[in-house]
DNA sequence: ACACTCAATGCTTACATGGTTATATGTTTT
DNA sequence: AAAACATATAACCATGTAAGCATTGAGTGT
């Protein structure tokens, strides 16, 4: 990170991240890792409705996170940013290394 | 990331993300980079107000994200989660290269 | 004990946001 | 053109949360 941090930078940061601390955002994230998938999908796989789906598509959209491509009836999203897996990778990376200390220090005790 | 991801999981994740997605937290943070920090040292790097700083500061001690050492009358502050940098950092290239993107087009067009 | 300083804690307000329901838009099929 | 299907949008409600203000709590020095 850079010396200083410019207001409008921490406000882009900030809703980066913003994008990604919603539960159902990240499920279907996650859901579109595996490859590009229609709503109607994303709904099955989520369990969400079908309009709260696409608002959140939406959200990601405008975003630039995910890309839609209509194909007749249907709408096809993707993700539309590789950084995304990145960082996810990193935070569950820490999460599962505070895991294992709290668990060899368990481990020290028992 | 995994092949299935469980709801508690992603809500683990979705946590870590929100705590990130607040411009003044990101502010804290990034002035606790260059090192432990008293409460009124980073009111005056931020600008906020005192109780302001301190619910800030404590919402992510409680989370994990910093450390509290006492000392006296003053209470100082350090990172607690190094990954946090990790992950500001790959958002931070994410978004060089989106603009570096958007730059080299433009200077196609014009 | 008192005054002073640093930090933390309610309390309130204002605003953003996620979810639901109902409806609209748009496309294919009959 | 009408019905059926896929997606998007609008209106609404409930909840969460960031900031401000006043206050309390805790430590230090007189």
């Amino acid at each position: 990170m850079q010396a200083t941090m410019s207001d409008e930078m921490l406000e882009l940061i900030a809703q980066r991240f913003r994008l990604l601390s919603d539960p159902m955002r990240l499920r279907i994230l996650h859901q579109l890792q595996a490859g590009e998938k229609s709503v109607t999908e994303l709904v099955e796989a989520t369990g969400a409705s079908q309009p709260n789906v696409s608002k959140h598509l939406s959200t990601l959209r405008t975003h630039g996170l995910v890309r839609r491509r209509q194909e007749g009836n249907m709408a096809y999203f993707s993700i539309g940013a590789p950084f995304i897996f990145d960082v996810c990778n990193t935070v569950c990376d820490s999460m599962k290394d505070e895991l294992e200390q709290k668990t060899s220090l368990l481990g020290q005790i028992g």
